[in-house]
DNA sequence: ACAAATGATACCAATTCAGTATCATTAAAC
DNA sequence: GTTTAATGATACTGAATTGGTATCATTTGT
């Protein structure tokens, strides 16, 4: 069980990268230069984060992508949804019968908590945050 | 992406209707009937539990499962463990390699945070609590 | 001996995840 | 205007996991 997917990781990567690059348009050669990602893999990737508005995308030569947003305004939650379908830790088994079992329910609400303070902590890491926190440390 | 399985999940069930039963042996068929769960299902997740000193099980006429260990003995974290191999919601894709992106290491922190939090969360969850909690409401 | 129980194990179908492949379209450069 | 370098769209594949089934062997009380 993984809180990210692959999808979501090397989602962050190229979007760090493009964050240092401006806003002038980087092309699918370049990241996969610089990122060592699956060429095939990461198009798709971008290709999708442009549809969600995150990525602006220019075509035919000399084009590429570039953030649509401020690296602020891209929260790790967002890549979990996108690519993810969201964070459901949780997931009632008996959708709309009578629960057999007071204790799952209790179970239920547990995780509901975990879940909930997960979400809370992933809401607050940005793009901007990671490159912030990267540059403390050497290279 | 689900924290806990429906292995988990019917475990949950089981061994809280076991813990009500005391050391009477209870038979795959009186479980099935009780919590609606697949007779084949069960009884492979039950002898799973067996081999892992979680129930005790007796052959034969008469025979069928109990609890091996006192309900506040058993947490959470341990079902999870033995259906879903542990709680890892991280996972570093450069195993041996060198990270070509100090960010994500910021990121692999991050979750690491949160799942650690998840994981003293679950620990304190065992089938005892789940029990008692469930008490308080009706039914 | 029979019936009722677990032990062990092999199998199957659906879903998700990671990744590949291909054709179409756009646009700069020559 | 042709070539070339780029993205858009979309279909496909293979491996792993999950949820569940089926079967035969063994044990044990009656």
């Amino acid at each position: 069980m993984k809180l990210i997917t692959r999808n979501t990781d090397y989602a962050v990567r190229a979007l760090c990268y493009l964050a240092g690059q401006g806003s002038a348009a980087v092309s699918v050669t370049e990241l996969v230069a610089r990122l060592r990602i699956p060429r095939p893999f990461l198009r798709k990737l971008l290709q999708t984060l442009g549809g969600e508005g995150i990525l602006r995308s220019t075509k035919g030569q000399g084009g590429g992508f570039s953030l649509a947003k401020s690296p602020e305004n891209i929260r790790l939650t967002d890549l979990i949804r996108i690519f993810q379908g969201g964070i459901q830790l949780n997931e009632c088994i008996f959708k709309r019968k009578i629960c057999p079992n007071r204790a799952t329910c209790v179970l239920k609400r547990e995780i509901d908590g975990i879940e909930q303070s997960a979400l809370q902590r992933l809401e607050k890491v940005s793009i901007a945050l990671l490159i912030r926190k990267g540059r403390h440390h050497d290279q």
